[in-house]
Formats: structure tokens, sequence, C-alpha cells
RNA sequence: GGUCGCGUAGCUCAGCGGUAGAGCACUCGCUUCACACGCGAGUGGUCGCUGGUUCGAUCCCAGCCGCGACCACCA
């Protein structure tokens, strides 16, 4: 127990709490409780944080700290991932901003220790931002996807699919990035409408015209590969074409003899209707080759240069040039061999490398696949039958979309960091999958009949992905026999950005089912996109990038993790403006002072209301029954997932019910009440207190802890504490608190809007109140007197002459006030309530005259209606009586 | 072309079958003994349009108009 400091300081504090929180050992499993997963979605080893991080940080550690409140043993996973192409390119790049030497001059084992070294030097940068976000994770045991253990579980998983024919090497195109000259994903392209040309090129009939017809003219966004071209293609019910199908061309420039084929694939109503195929080079056309048995001619090298070579046919003088620039060239040809048929603007579509930014080239290349449709079987078995759930649960149909058109997956990588393929060749290419060199020098032994060889391991590392995929075991210890897979798997929940679902959730699925027979998490939790404050996508060209650390220095990370979970709604995007994040600083703030409030009054949090049941006076049972309800509102909008409900919750009681009410009728109670309605109000106000500290502390767990550590005396320590008691109910408290309030209320407004200065002090007339409102007025007089400013409550048939008058909760009140009335304030105010009233009259009479509606509603709702014109013809009647009164002044 | 989502107060967003809500902004009071990062009181909305279902529709259905995202794409 200590004073709290006028004005709390985040700068100063949150780093002392949060290394509190570390050393205490909350953020390891603790207890003996039903254990609870989570795996963060490991952050690039050389990345920094951004939103969209720290509002999926804010929230799983939301998730974490309210199970821990629960009493559940809570693993939250820590780990990084090694980020194969980012990673490689950033350290490219800075060697090349040193004016080192390029990797290739210095070797692959040279290049890939300063990798490690960079990881080591700045691989701390993201670790220490979570930190400062006050994420609990379990930092102890942290892994990494190239450490040690992960990498084992990462052969193994090869080997084992090789084995079982799940993984195998193929020759096909794939999309090639020119710049990092390796093979990617299809989920590594990009697709981009670009400004575009499509010109129009006429080959020669080889064998002389058929009837009229000379040449066949085709359409091509892409000139410079029509040296690759193995065939002409149409459709075969194309009238055009029918004589011509079987003929061959003369292929202009390189000069060979191709045929005209009939595929469906062209059609017919679309350009000329007559393709160019260019099987090497085009995905389309790869299949309509394959088809015909068309040869496959290979243009261009891992640069993307043009190449001519004995097998392509290309004239020397195209080699080595640049793809676009050979483009300009094979225009410039056609163009002087009268062979061309026109030219048009045309937007296309371009492919482009996600990390890269250059154009994809399709490249015939040798590469290693997983067969993604025979594990998509039961991953997509999976979500159907709901042992895997999406939140919201509308992204499953974009899950099965996906993984009902799976193509293999290219897992192979021409880059130097990342995972070697567990995979060795003998002197004469064969392949020896192996766990490690020396198994596999055993099996190449055994293959050549004792004989001893030479084996060259696979150039190639795996996608970045292939490791991420088996993050929910790995990081468990698999494949070893552990404890914690025991526990810990399946995890609970996995959360992620939708963008992420094709890229990690879908193959960890395919993953997990395989090799653990079970699913990795229950709940997939699909988080929003944060957008800036005008719901814009934030860019680095449109400069609107926040950088969520800039509101931690400036704030401190509570209103920050606050703002984002208030906003974290399902089914739509957040916007993060400074505004919003100010305003929960102001929050936090508010907080603070309620609390050196009643530190000021000398109220402790001592834990000892252990049955709200026992209370007297109303106002306690009353904040109770409130305290309660939020306590339950805000658990739960986390077990739902409803972030911005809980938050919400939390606020509107904070604010709106304690501070704007609880302690406002608390006041009088402590300054004048018996000492035993003093004692007990003091220990509802410190209980109420601590309700709201726990209920808000998986949001805002840094401001939570200082007060409670100020405050707290003989109560358990505050992370020992449960979750708030949520199922006290007092309705019967609540009716009288309700009364006091309106009046309160009623009083106020009523004021204002007849301009009585706010300081004066009025005398108030209840008219011809009932014995309950008597009873409920009694009650709270001291409150009353206090929050509206009132001088004496008296009882009366009749108000006296010249004074205010307001309806509420059926009963008339009079505000004498001689000489200070404005009549025509007055006046214009009994008129606006008037038309309110009769307004709502009118519309529930309308209800009630329509028979279909009194017939066909449910009589619940009819009773309602019914009390709704009871209710306002008595206020309307009032009003007018006030009204004629005021008239005959 | 397929799929998903969104159009509610000036802005950013909740609500989603029976009296339109929040935060910020705005207006008017207030140095009221926790708090001006505050207190009190207000202004502001034919809930995109048109039909349909219903006793009743911001909410359900259909169509349309605007906006966004993802997937697949015609060479």
């Amino acid at each position: 127990m200590h004073d709290l400091p006028k004005t709390f300081d985040p700068i100063e504090a949150e780093p002392r709490l949060y290394q509190a929180q570390e050393k205490s050992g909350l953020f390891a499993p603790q207890g003996v409780g039903d254990p609870y997963a989570i795996v963060i979605p490991p952050p690039n080893v050389t990345g920094s944080l951004h939103v969209g991080h720290a509002l999926n940080t804010t929230l799983q550690d939301i998730l974490c700290r309210f199970r821990r409140r629960q009493g559940r043993r809570v693993l939250w996973q820590f780990g990084t991932d090694h980020a194969g192409i980012a990673t490689q390119m950033v350290v490219e790049r800075q060697m090349a901003e040193r004016q080192e030497p390029h990797r290739r001059d210095i070797g692959r084992d040279a290049f890939v220790d300063k990798v490690w070294s960079w990881k080591a030097e700045s691989g701390g940068t993201i670790e220490n931002q979570l930190r400062r976000l006050g994420a609990s994770l379990d930092w102890s045991r942290g892994r990494f996807t190239m450490d040690e253990g992960l990498s084992a579980a990462v052969r193994k998983v090869f080997v084992e699919l090789y084995r079982e024919g799940l993984i195998y090497r193929d020759k096909r195109l794939v999309n090639w990035d020119p710049k990092f000259q390796t093979a990617i994903s299809d989920l590594e392209v990009e697709s981009n409408e670009v400004n575009g040309h499509m010109w129009r090129f006429a080959y020669p009939l080889a064998d002389g015209p058929v009837g009229d017809v000379k040449e066949i003219v085709i359409a091509t966004t892409r000139p410079e590969t029509m040296l690759g071209d193995g065939a002409v293609a149409v459709h075969p019910d194309d009238e055009r074409y029918k004589d011509l199908i079987g003929k061959m061309v003369r292929l202009p420039i390189a000069d060979r003899l191709i045929p005209i084929i009939a595929d469906e694939y062209p059609d017919p109503d679309f350009g000329s209707g007559a393709v160019k195929i260019t099987g090497a080079h085009d995905f389309n056309d790869f299949e309509v080759a394959r088809r015909h048995n068309i040869p496959l001619i290979v243009l261009m090298d891992e640069e993307a240069r043009m190449i001519s070579t004995p097998d392509n046919n290309v004239p020397e003088r195209f080699h080595g040039v640049d793809r676009f620039e050979a483009r300009k060239m094979v225009v410039a040809e056609i163009e002087e061999q009268g062979l061309s048929r026109g030219v048009d603007d045309k937007i296309i579509v371009q492919p482009f490398g996600d990390r890269s930014g250059v154009v994809i080239e399709p490249m015939l290349t040798d590469q290693w696949y997983v067969d993604a449709k025979t594990l998509a079987v039961p991953a997509i078995e999976a979500v159907k039958s709901g042992k895997t759930q999406f939140v919201p649960s509308n992204w499953s149909k974009t899950y099965f979309q996906w993984m009902d058109n799976i193509e293999p997956w290219c897992i192979s990588r021409q880059l130097w960091w990342g995972h070697r393929i567990p995979v060795w060749y003998g002197p004469d290419g064969t392949p020896f999958c192996a766990e490690s060199e020396s198994e596999a020098h055993r099996m190449a032994t055994e293959h050549y009949d004792g004989e001893a060889v030479d084996l060259i391991q696979d150039n190639d590392v795996l996608d970045t992905w292939f490791s991420s995929a088996l993050w929910p075991f790995s990081t468990l210890g698999w494949p070893g026999d552990t404890q914690e897979q025991k526990d810990f798997y399946p995890t609970a929940v996995l959360s992620t950005a939708f963008d992420i679902i094709f890229f990690w959730v879908a193959r960890m699925m395919m993953m997990a089912l395989h090799f653990k027979k079970d699913v990795p998490f229950e709940t997939v939790y699909i988080h929003a996109l944060v957008r800036d404050e005008h719901g814009q996508k934030m860019s680095k060209s449109k400069g609107n990038v926040i950088d969520p650390m800039d509101f931690v220095d400036e704030f401190g990370a509570d209103p920050l993790r606050f703002a984002l979970a208030a906003q974290a709604t399902q089914g739509r995007d957040l916007s993060l403006s400074k505004s919003r994040v100010e305003g929960y600083r102001n929050f936090r703030t508010k907080l603070w002072n309620a609390a050196r409030f009643l530190q000021i009054r000398g109220i402790p949090i001592t834990g000892s209301i252990t049955d709200p049941a026992v209370l007297k006076l109303p106002l306690n049972r009353w904040m109770a029954h409130e305290a309660s309800a939020m306590a339950k509102a805000v658990a739960e909008g986390i077990e739902n997932f409803r972030f911005d409900e809980a938050a919400s919750a939390v606020y509107q009681f904070t604010w709106r019910t304690y501070c704007d009410w609880c302690i406002e009728l608390a006041k009088p109670v402590l300054d004048d009440g018996t000492p035993e309605d003093i004692a007990e109000t003091k220990a509802v106000l410190g209980e109420t207190l601590d309700a709201i500290l726990i209920a808000l502390e998986p949001m805002m767990p840094f401001v939570s802890r200082e007060i409670f550590g100020a405050m707290n005396e003989g109560s358990a320590a505050f992370d020992d504490r449960s979750w708030p008691a949520s199922d006290f109910v007092d309705n019967a408290a609540v009716a009288p608190m309700e009364t006091a309030i309106s009046l309160i209320s009623e009083l106020r407004s009523t004021r204002a809007e007849v301009n009585v200065p706010a300081a004066a002090k009025l005398n108030l007339v209840a008219i011809n109140a009932p014995e309950k409102t008597r009873e409920q007025l009694a009650a709270q007089v001291s409150a009353i007197k206090r929050m509206a400013r009132i001088e004496e409550i008296t009882f009366a048939d009749k108000p006296p002459k010249g004074a205010i008058q307001l309806v509420s909760d059926g009963v008339t009140y009079a505000l004498p006030v001689a000489d200070v009335i404005d009549l025509d304030a007055e006046m214009a105010r009994l008129d606006k309530d008037i038309a309110a009233a009769q307004g709502q009259l009118k519309k529930a009479k309308g209800k009630l005259g329509n028979e279909r509606f009194v017939a066909k509603a449910p009589p619940e709702v009819v009773e309602e209606e019914r009390a709704r014109v009871a209710k306002f013809s008595e206020e309307l009647t009032q009003l007018e009586a006030a009204k004629a009164r005021l008239a005959a002044l």
C-alpha cells in the first residue's frame, strides 16, 4: 500500500511492471489447470513490429491473460521465422550498400554465416517491441525455425513424405523470379494490371495458300516468346480455320515450321481466334503443348535473358538480350518483314514477385513438390466436421475454395538461406533422401553394392512456409515424444490475418493432420486488417503507415492495446487513429483518478466481501449487481472473440457507471453516513475497483497492475486473483437507484435548459408523490441534493406559483425560482417534452389501433405497448397541467 | 468470371425483426474539495435506392446503385 502519484507515467512504469511479471513466472505455464495453448505466428526474425503485429499480439495476449485468470495452464509459445527470401534479400542489400563482394563471390558457407550474424545483431528488435507491447509470451521456450530441433523436424517430415511419395521431383513450369533467381510458389505471385499492348502477327502458311488464305494471324502481349512457339492452336469448331488444321506455318525470325492444331483452349470470339503456343513460357500453352506433344522450347536463362542454343533456333543476335529488349527487337523485325497486322493498347494483367517486384517468368525447371491434393483431403474434412472452426465462420469458405482447387506446392527455392533439401545425389544422379548425410551414405553404399561413392547434396533450400507448417507441433518438441505435446496439443487458438490462410493455416492443417493425426488448433481466429484513420489501407507510397511504437512512446502500451481491442469487431477492418488512442489514454487517466479518490478517502482493495447478498444499502447492492454484469460481459466478449464488446463493457462500466454515478452517489454516504454504512460503502467501492482492474487487465495490463499494487491491502496478489464474481443479480436494487439517477438527470437537464445558474441552489417540491417514490427519494436525499444542487426537498399537493416543473418517472416536480424564471425558455422546454411524449404516444397507440398487431404480435409485446400508452398518457397529462399553470402566470 | 464483405450522426464504427447507439468532432454552461486527458447539458440520422416477406423491417429476401477485398483469368 502506497500513495498513487498524481499522474501515471507509463514510460517509467511499464518496463518496470513488465519485468516484474516476467520475473514472477507469470508467462510460463503455471498450476495444474486445464491446459490452454496458443502459438504465436512467428514474426520474421529480422523484422520489426507493424500495426498488424500489434493487433494480433494484443488479441492473443488478451486471450492468454484472461485464460490464466480462469485458472488455465497457459502456454503462449514464442518463436521467430527465418523468412528465407526476405532475410536473404535484406542481407544481400546490406552487402551491396557496404560495397562488399556479392554472395556468389564469397560462397555459400560464408554467406550463410553472414546471415546468422545478421540475425544475432538484429534478431532482438521484434522481441523487444513485443515486450514493450506487454505481450505475456513465454520467452523461456522461444524457438527459431532454423534451430537444431526444428530443423530435425523439417528433415523428418521431408523424408517421410518423400518415402510416401507425397514429395517428389518434377519438371514443369514454375513461377520464376528473375531477380532472386529462384522458383516461387503461386501464392508468392501478385497479379497487377499494367498498361501493355496486344500485337497481331501474321504467320505465313508454309505450303502455299489454302484457297485465298495465305497466312494465319495470331495475337500476343509477349512478342519475344514467339521465338519459342511450337504450334498455332485454333478451336476445332472455328469455321474460319477448319481447312487449316494440320497445315504448317513458317515461324518468322526463328525460321521454323510449326503446325496448326485444333484444341478447345482458344476462344473463337477473342482476337483472331488463333493462339500461338509457347509451351515453355506460358502456363496455358504448357497444357496445350502437353496434350499435343508439342516441343517445349526454352528461350531464357535464370535472369530472363534470351539464350540462343543449337536446340532452340533463336538467332544468335538475341543471345544475352533481356526479355523486354528482345520484345522490341521482335516487333521491329516483324514490321520489317511486313508481317505486322496491327497493335492495340491494352491493360494486361502481369504476374509480379511479391518480394522482388519484378515480372515473373514461367520457366521449365526441375523442382520439388508436395502432393498437396492428397494432404488436403483430411484438412478439408477437419474443417467440414467442425474439429477446427474458423471465426468469423465465413472464412472457412475461403479456405475450402482454395483447398478444393489446390495445386502441387512447389517447395524448393534456389536460395542459400533456409533448410537445405535433405537429398543427396550419387554419381549417376540417383537421389538418396535421408535425415542425415551419414544415413544418405549408408543408403548409397547399399545401392551401389558396397561401393563407397561421393555424394552431392541438393543445392536448393525449402520454402520458408514448409518449416512454419510444422510450427504448432515442432515447437512442442516433435518428433520427440514430449510432455508438452501431451499437454498442449492441439492448441486452442490460432490467430492470424486472412491473407495467411493459404500460406500458413492450410499448410499447418495438412502437415499436422498427416503427422500428428489431429488438428493443430481448435479455432482459427481471423483478425481484421488495420487501416489508417480514414479507413485507407496503409502503404509506404501513400505515406500513411502508422508505426505502433510511436503510440507506445507517446502514450504507453495500454491505450494502444485498448484501442485495438475496442475496434476488433468481427468482419470489418479497423481504422486506427491517434485520437482514438488518445481517448483511451484519457480513459486510463480517468481510472487512475478514480483510484486516487478512493485512496484519498482511505479505501483500499481488501477482497473482504465474499457475498454481496449481505449488503444493506441499495447503492451497494446495485453497484455489486452492475459490476457483476460487467465482469460477465467482458468474459463473454473475450470467449466469443468479441474483443470490442469486452472493451466496451469495461469502459462503459468504469466511466459511465462507476465514476459518474457510484462514486458520486457514495460521496454523501462517506461524508455523512452511519459508521456501518460508511464501512459497507467503502468496502464495495474498493471491491468494485478491484473487479474493474481484474476485468481490464487483459486489455490494460500495466495500469491495472500499478493501481492494484498501490491499493491492495490484505487481498491476494494480483495474478492470483480469479475472475470477478459475474453471477450476482439484484434487480430489486436497480429500480430505486434508477429512479434517483433519472431524477437527478432530469433536474440537471431542466436547470440547464432554463438557464438556472450552475451554482444556484433550488428547493425541490414533489407533487402528489406516491409512497414508493417518497421512500426512494428519502433513501437518496443527500445524493440528490448534492448532485442536482438542491437545497431542500419537500412534498405538496400542488406546485407553488412561479416554479419550474418537470415530470420524472410519472411524478411532477416543481423547482420554485420566483423571479429567476425564464418564462419563454420554460415554455419552450415544456413544449419540447410534450411533443416528445405525444410522439411516443401516437406511435404506441398506432400500433395498438392495428387489430392485426394485437392479434398476431406476441402478447408480451402488446402488453409492453399498452404500458407505454399508459406511461406516456400520464406523463402528457402532467406536462400539460404544468404548462397550463405556467400559462396562468 | 467466381467468392466474400461493406454502404447507420460531420468522421471512424457498434447494433441486425418490436422505443436508433458509442468514441471523436461540434455547441452551451462550469477553476463543484479524484480527474480540464475533466464535470454537466445539448445539437446532429427519411439506418444507399426500389420492391417483397411480416401485425411490424435499419435488421430477413430479391433486384439495383456505389465501394472494397480475395481467387481465377482471353492469348
